[in-house]
DNA sequence: ACCTTTTTGGACCAACCAGTCCAATAATCT
DNA sequence: AGATTATTGGACTGGTTGGTCCAAAAAGGT
């Protein structure tokens, strides 16, 4: 599970050729790169081509196939939606959600997340079930978003701006709300781009549906 | 793109030994149950032992992999809601979806919609982008409910039961708040089963909400 | 009986892959 | 200059795969 013995193993001394730091760097790049672009297929001679770099050197550093993808993904598993964090509690909730909504759905539809989740799958699948990878990514990937909502949620909900007794639930309904079916289409390949005007109709559908239903009873 | 050719390629007369249409069925049965169960990656001998056939009969049903995988696929894009198909105009609004919800749910945190999305997926990402059999199995089955389901809505809109001007977001956002990340953590074979507690309590949320933002004007 | 077609089993091919091994070379230490 | 370690290129293994080929057997029509 851990990566393969750290150079100089021995105490006393550490002579000899010092490993190349860029090396390493360019396995895991170009390992991302290949990835995210044809899964966990990719052949690691080919990833050691990209990266300029003898297979072996990969074997140095990465015993198996296995933790050259978890390196990467590791890497990997912050997709942060900013505007989240800097959801200000005295600001106008409606502000506040409209800019998530904004935010999330031009994530939901960019190419990026739909190459993670596909590298997420494909691994997935090949291992015919879930990995650890596949928990840990959802940890802190869409969970930590959502949990970071809710609390959003939570505090406006003490101050007495909204009414949401269940902030996950509110939380998670929002997000898919949101979504609807556009990251599954992106994931398989279907319909890439999206008019602003239908991202901005879906935005402003969520957000005003949201707010009828926890505003706080007057 | 079209299957070989059928028996009797010539007009006169169809001598010699009928082909088995039990094989046929065998072979897709077989391969179809596999492409479920470990995605596109199934080799070919494994099917053919599968169906107890020989794998040069596959070959001469379908000339190649990817023919018999779309075999496989367009028997299986019937995922059916039967709650909206049998949903009645004149019946109270709120039952209908309360139908539609548990039934979506128990639909899309089941193991066989995980590996049917999976399945489609492996395929995706093996052909390295969009094949047309996604945009087919989109198509017949997540778009297929969602259309009906705003058709109903735009009755129940016309009626005045409900006030929907805009049907297909509307049930789109439906489906998807119901949906959370259930589908997309099903598919990475994360918590796979779901207490009927967290269901029911999803369902009454949704429902609600729904029905808040589409009450029709009093 | 003949002819035709399907089905079978298995050999076979060319390609690909993860991972290993090795001898040579390059960089850094004492 | 040695000793030590990193890196390289390439050969190599053992395995799997999609797909083909073929000769023999089975099943049906005339």
């Amino acid at each position: 599970m851990t990566e393969t013995a750290a150079s100089c193993p021995s105490m006393p001394a550490c002579r000899g050729r010092k490993p190349d730091p860029g090396k390493r760097e360019a396995i895991v790049g170009a390992a991302c790169a290949l990835f995210l672009e044809q899964g966990y297929g990719v052949s690691m001679e080919t990833i050691a081509a990209a990266a300029g770099v003898a297979k072996q050197t990969i074997y140095n550093l990465f015993s198996t196939k296995e933790q050259l993808f978890g390196a990467v993904v590791a890497g990997h598993s912050e997709i942060v939606v900013a505007a989240i964090d800097e959801a200000r509690d005295d600001a106008e909730p409606r502000a506040v959600l409209a800019a998530i909504a904004r935010e999330l759905l031009g994530l939901l539809s960019g190419e990026r997340i739909a190459k993670v989740y596909r590298m997420m799958m494909s691994a997935a699948i090949g291992a015919g079930g879930a990995s650890e990878m596949c928990e840990q990514f959802y940890d802190n990937g869409p969970r930590r978003g959502t949990r970071q909502f809710a609390a959003y949620l939570a505090r406006q909900h003490e101050i007495g701006r909204l009414n949401v007794p269940d902030p996950m639930l509110a939380a998670e309904s929002f997000f898919g709300m949101l979504n609807g079916h556009i990251l599954i289409r992106n994931m398989m390949g279907l319909q890439s781009r999206w008019s602003e005007k239908d991202l901005a109709a879906k935005a402003d559908y969520a957000v005003s549906a949201f707010l009828r239903n926890h505003a706080r009873p007057a």
